[in-house]
DNA sequence: TTTTATTGTAACCGTTTCGATTACAACGCC
DNA sequence: GGCGTTGTAATCGAAACGGTTACAATAAAA
């Protein structure tokens, strides 16, 4: 199963505060009209930003901005801070029946190579700072 | 959101096939009790892995078998056989406004990240073929 | 103070995916 | 022919997602 857009709907809003926080205050809706879905669905991702730190909204006035230093975040934070992967990545069967050899073990011959694989896309995500995406985007606009 | 447990369960299968395969025959009955879902669920998994050419499952008869050579095949062969994961890991919003310079670019600055990322996760689990699964294993039973 | 714009959140919907389950035709062996 | 097994269709309930409506809470402007 694929990874929710949540994750690219987050880059693309902070993609957005970024790019337009000096000419217009950036609320839900510009957000939204650029990712094109519900505002609704830009601010329950500017909530969970919110919590992880990254940016700070304006009830009541609206308006986001970002608030943490931009090489001081990464792709993998943001990737946490909007996708409840706190578990696991590979969903495991739940029950393996104990009475049988391989049912018995078959999570400590998996375990170890299950980490090592999130851990290798996890360190992948952390080596982008958002500092490396606006430079990028920089280039194209 | 979690990788489906198709995964973990088609591991545990190939691992019930090879520990068991001169004691018995393998049905997928057999394997369900061990895996502890329902046959059908089996079934499908099997088919599968069969259609990846790495096993090979006999109708009528019954009996599934390991056909590919152990040291031959990996974990990233076994997940892309159950997961049709074919396309991206990471999902995407899919129309971000075009009249936006961000909604515009937004697949220019991400795509080559999150392709890396997923490059990452695959080339870990290729890193471990079924044969370390087997001697890994074989400690523990 | 009233109005206006915005956020935060609850509630509900339709779609999709997943595993569970039933059912049964196709198949191969005894 | 009888039996056990596979392959597969169909259906189900649960869970997750994005979409949407609605509205109280909030802050600033009028």
């Amino acid at each position: 199963m694929q990874i929710s857009s949540r994750f690219t709907i987050a880059m693309h809003t902070l993609m957005c505060i970024y790019t337009f926080n000096k000419e217009q205050k950036i609320t839900s809706d510009f957000i939204a009209s650029s990712v094109n879905v519900n505002p609704v669905i830009i601010r329950r991702i500017l909530g969970s930003l919110k919590d992880a730190g990254i940016i700070e909204v304006a009830r009541g006035s609206g308006g986001a901005k970002i608030i943490k230093d931009y090489a001081t975040f990464t792709l993998l934070d943001i990737f946490q801070a909007v996708d409840s992967l706190e578990e696991k990545l590979f969903g495991f069967h739940e029950n393996p029946n104990p009475k049988c050899p391989v049912g018995r073990n078959v999570h400590n011959v998996l375990d170890g190579y299950l980490t090592s694989a999130q851990a290798a896309l996890e360190s992948e995500l952390s080596k982008t700072t958002f500092k490396d995406i606006t430079e990028n985007l920089g280039k194209l606009i």
